[in-house]
DNA sequence: TTTATCCATCAAATTATGTTGATCCAAGCA
DNA sequence: TGCTTGGATCAACATAATTTGATGGATAAA
C-alpha cells in the first residue's frame, strides 16, 4: 500500500472491503489485535466458509496481512492502509466548504 | 452526524454510500466546493436520475447536505462525516499490531 | 502411512444494488 | 393562467455481491 495518495480506485478498494457489517466485525475483532482463523469463526460465530470468503476480500484490498504457523493462520490489520485511507479523507475535507456561484451562469 | 464515535451501523452506511466509483466521481467533484446539480450531471456526463439517485444515497448517509435556492440545488460535503470516519479509522489503528497468542490454547 | 484438523476454493442459489425511462412536482417565466 | 425547466421518484430490468454446502490441499498427530 503507497503511503500518502490513494487515487479513486484504491480507495474504492478499500472502502467497497470496509462496507460490509461481517467485514466491520472483523476488523473489529482484529482492531485488538491479531487473530487465528480458527478463533475468528469462534468469536464472530460464523460458517467457516463465509469467513474465508470475507478475509479474502480484506486481504486482496490490502487491509489485512496473514501469516501461517503450523496448521494456523494469523491475520492482523494493515495500518498503513487505514492510515491512507485516513490521509484521503482528510485531503477531501480540505476546500470542501466553498460556496457555488449561483447557478444560471 | 456526532462528532467522535461511530458506532459499527454509523461507519457502515457512511463506507456503503462512499464504495461506490460514481459516487466518488460525486465527492471528489464536491471536494472542490459546493455544486449546483445542473452543474454536476455535465461536469460527470450523467443522465439526471442516475446523479439523483446516487446523490440521495450519499445524503441520506449523512455525507452531503442541500439547499435550495430558486429552482436550483446545491449541494456540498459535510466535513463532519468525513472527519467522524477518519477518527473512527485512526481508532482501528491504534491496537491492531499485537500478536496473537500461539493457536492451539 | 492413515487420519483428523485448519483453511481455501468453487459452483449454484439467493439477495442486494444500480440503471433506465417515464412520470411527477415545484418554481418561475411568458 | 399555461409553459418550461430543475430535479426527485418510481417500477421494471440488469448486474453484482453474498451465502451455502461440498470438495480439496496442507500440516501434523496417531
Amino acid at each position: 500500500m503507497i503511503q500518502n495518495t490513494l487515487n479513486r480506485e484504491q480507495s474504492r478498494q478499500l472502502l467497497k472491503a470496509l462496507a460490509d457489517p461481517i467485514r466491520l466485525d472483523v476488523i473489529h475483532a482484529l482492531a485488538q489485535g491479531e487473530r487465528c482463523v480458527c478463533d475468528l469463526t469462534g468469536e464472530l460465530n460464523l460458517p467457516q466458509s463465509k469467513l474465508s470468503f470475507h478475509l479474502r476480500v480484506l486481504r486482496e484490498a490490502g487491509l489485512l496481512t496473514d501469516r501461517q504457523s503450523g496448521r494456523w493462520i494469523y491475520y492482523r490489520l494493515q495500518p498503513d492502509a487505514l492510515a491512507a485511507l485516513e490521509a484521503w479523507l482528510a485531503e477531501l475535507r480540505r476546500h470542501c466548504t466553498q460556496s457555488a456561484a449561483p447557478c444560471p451562469s
